[in-house]
DNA sequence: GATTTGATGTTGACGTTGTCTAGATTCGAT
DNA sequence: ATCGAATCTAGACAACGTCAACATCAAATC
């Protein structure tokens, strides 16, 4: 029974372990040590990889956002009509937070996660431009005067509210007794208010 | 000089200090020992008040959704018009998580705050209450055939992501060198996006 | 093959943290 | 004056993240 002293794949196995913490107890109750005790090494060890708790979260962190930009360009590559794509992708944007609750924990948080780190900032960028091309294509093609830059912003401000607020939304419609809305169902909603008031000649330039 | 054993005024002491804690350093580095020393109290006092930091940080959340609720009706009420109530309301909504940085970032956290409590349950209620009757209201007086639940949970994730990614969506401004949008700016295009989508017969329901 | 170097991992120390408990203080009710 | 409860303190404890010294290992160099 011989154990490797080094781990091999060390770095992965932290961010896996992480990811299980934070999705089993919330961001707000994470400890490395615990990420630690998971991945089979002594505290400190993630240190050697990460500095800091910091560190490791923002890594976290990237990934969640190159996890989004595979899944919301995946789910626009199914669709020809940009409208469709939209749609797609906004269902995208919130199944993902759905399956990876670690990251869309972190991606936003500004006081545990660098929010200048190169890396995630340039992850953030690229899964924003996907989305404001799409936007910017539905414009030209149905000629409308709607800012691309706004309704990019109020699409992805709306997605990451319903991140945010869907247990509580969830919670609101069985209070009053409505009978419970699928996040495909409620983002497709959300998308065709928004698109028909992009269409409808909405001045936001 | 004489300091009395009894504070006099503990549990308001402990939220300001606790607000002024997570405004410096975030949420996410909050420590309820520097509480206590900011309120000039022993480190065990703050649980005889609140039992632990998830209740002291629930005791901020209701706090925050009883000050979302002042403002947004005080903005509701200078205005005649539905629709500008709504737009009144969202601008009150975001510059109210400026003003109380804290606040706004403890509201939606399960993991810190009791979700279940009862107070906050009924806070935040109101607070949905509140938008949803303005929304509810520019449906009836404009005979529209959008679902008033659904335009009001569209407003309010909008809020929410905005309040989320202010920060990100001022950088990205900077960074494509476009001219700094002011919130109140930024927050009315967005309702105007969200009720001309509502107003061109969208179907939600 | 032997040595060196740097990446990677361990161990232990330390200051800080939140929680718990016993004791102290105060105030209102009796 | 006494009692009881609310409120506060002090100390103990386990857990935490970080740091530094040391250990291990693998690749590069001689």
């Amino acid at each position: 029974m011989h154990t490797p002293y080094h781990h091999g794949d060390l770095p992965n196995a932290l961010r896996c372990a992480a990811a299980e913490v934070i999705a089993e107890k919330g961001v707000g109750n994470f400890s490395l040590r615990e990420v630690a005790r998971r991945a089979g090494v002594s505290h400190a060890a993630p240190g050697h990889h990460f500095g800091d708790v910091r560190g490791l979260l923002t890594s976290l962190a990237i990934e969640g956002f190159e996890a989004l930009y595979a899944a919301i360009t995946a789910a626009a590559a199914k669709h020809n009509d940009p409208a469709e794509k939209l749609i797609a992708m906004g269902t995208a944007y919130v199944t993902l937070a759905t399956k990876r609750p670690a990251h869309a924990q972190v991606m936003f948080r500004l006081d545990i996660v660098d929010p200048e780190d190169p890396e995630l900032m340039a992850a953030g960028l690229r899964a924003y431009t996907a989305l404001h091309d799409v936007v910017a294509e539905i414009i030209r093609s149905e000629h409308l005067s709607a800012d691309a830059d706004d309704v990019t912003n109020l699409c992805w401000s709306t997605m990451q509210g319903l991140v945010e607020l869907q247990p509580k939304l969830d919670y609101l419609d069985e209070l009053q007794g409505r009978k419970p809305i699928k996040t495909n169902d409620r983002v497709r909603r959300f998308q065709q208010l928004i698109l028909s008031g992009a269409r409808s000649g909405a001045r936001t330039r």
